[in-house]
RNA sequence: GGCACCGUAGCCAAGCGGUAAGGCAGGGGUCUGCAAAACCCCCAUUCGGCGGUUCGAUUCCGCCCGGUGCCUCCA
């Protein structure tokens, strides 16, 4: 089955085949610095860097162009209450921004052009238009142009964007070189709060940064994909929760995984070519159904359980292993080392909860030894005693582990 | 007022013409000193309501009810 991506321009699905074969080019309309990244630009963010991983994964050649736009009437506003250079300002936060977007694994775009180094395209295009303004989102006709070309293949960016900042992007563009700007738009749908929309006024913009102070940005990029890019998507605490749950189980799966392996002395690799794949990439091309996709990753986490509990073959759970990790390329998640995200989240976790880590671990040698010495009581005591801070204590073969409770 | 979108089990959420994915919660089981984790089984005769089109509708059309967004250079 071919890609099909809704296109806002006739409103259905559409066959994508790209202009020039096995090469793509998108541009997405990338952020206004004027303050730290929230969690709806972390939607768009994500949504538009899943769609070019899967391209990549589709075997075409991308080029995916993502502006900063540094100068606006905003902007310049902030820095002057500030006494700050705007430039110096705009500068800052792209940095910002950049620092927040990784832990959500938002890879860099290839070329990530700024407004305020194309002023000169930007009047060129005025020109040629004759009488035209500054602003009116001339910087997105200048650089998609410069980058990509007259016409390219997709045009990315937030639902709000379609009017007007779109349409003077495609009247100007297309005015200046009398061709279709883009050939495919997409847009991704709002992000609300508890079902309300997140703005200042309301007070409930949640911005990265805090988020990332008690969640692991891996969860929160669980949780945005586990909704259709298209569809609002309503931020709560459970749902994020449920993600972080997820992206737990994931990892825990793939260390139990390699220390399986391990054990068998597996040093082969896994073969991807299953029937899941299939359905894996059908659902993707079913315009990009993250939440359909992470379903049948779900399946497939569940069968490399299976089958190391049920003591299978080594081969058959590193094929299963070397496939979830194929599909988790694509959606970004299951990416890391797991001994260390595992670690990693459970710092996190315990730092959200205020327990302390050298706590537990004297919980747990004393314990150790009141089991050595068959005082189960005891035993039973410390576990309570931990477990009434949020600390689970899991007993393996191998010694004792912990986790947070959720 | 104009224009969109949404309403699926207790909760989150796919599917959008062929007879309801997945997750959480819940119930039962295997395993376990205890406890988890993991796995297996169960959990919507039904998709806001009423009509219509169709051999067949959660999926298409109309109306109604409920929720949200845009119409101010906010992703």
């Amino acid at each position: 089955m071919p890609l099909r991506l809704t296109n806002t321009l006739s409103d259905r699905k559409e066959e994508f085949t790209p202009l020039t074969p096995g090469r793509v080019g998108v541009y997405v309309c990338g952020i206004t610095v004027y303050d730290l990244p929230h969690i709806g630009h972390a939607r768009f963010l994500v949504a538009f860097d899943t769609a070019v991983r899967f391209l990549r994964w589709s075997k075409l050649h991308v080029t995916y162009v993502r502006n900063w736009t540094d100068v606006d009437d905003k902007i310049i506003k902030r820095a002057n209450e500030r006494g700050e250079d705007p430039a110096v300002f705009s500068a800052r936060y792209i940095e910002e921004c950049k620092r927040d977007m990784a832990p959500l694994g938002v890879a860099s775009a290839d070329i990530e052009p700024k407004a305020t180094e194309h002023v000169p395209e930007m009047i060129a295009l005025i020109e040629k238009l004759g009488k035209g303004r500054p602003g009116w989102h001339i910087e997105c006709s200048a650089m998609s142009q410069k980058y990509l070309g007259t016409t390219f293949d997709v045009h990315g960016g937030g639902k709000d964007l379609v009017f007007p900042h779109h349409e003077n992007e495609i009247a100007q563009s297309e005015a200046a070189s009398d061709q279709p700007l883009a050939r495919f738009w997409l847009h991704n749908g709002f992000m609300t709060m508890d079902s309300e929309k997140m703005s200042k006024s309301l007070g409930n913009v949640r911005n990265i940064r805090d988020l990332l102070k008690s969640w692991d940005g891996e969860s929160i990029r669980a949780f945005l994909l586990s909704t259709p890019y298209r569809h609002p998507i309503s931020f709560n605490d459970m749902a994020l929760a449920d993600a972080d749950g997820r992206v737990e189980y994931f990892y825990e799966t793939l260390h139990k995984a390699d220390v399986y392996l391990a054990a068998k002395k597996f040093s082969g690799r896994g073969a991807i070519e299953g029937p899941t794949r299939d359905a894996f990439r059908e659902a993707m091309e079913d315009d990009l159904n993250t939440a359909q996709a992470l379903a049948i990753v779900n399946e497939l986490y569940k069968q490399l359980n299976a089958n190391i509990d049920g003591k299978a073959a080594a081969q058959k759970v590193a094929d299963l292993r070397a496939e979830v990790i194929d599909f988790g390329r694509v959606l970004g998640l299951g990416e890391r080392e797991p001994i260390e995200a595992i670690r990693d989240r459970r710092s996190l976790a315990a730092h959200r909860k205020g327990i302390d880590l050298g706590w537990v671990e004297e919980r747990i040698r004393e314990r150790l030894a009141a089991r050595k010495a068959k005082d189960f009581a005891r035993a039973d005591a410390i576990r309570a005693e931990v477990s009434a801070k949020g600390v689970e204590l899991r007993d393996a073969a191998t010694g004792t582990d912990w986790r947070v409770l959720p």
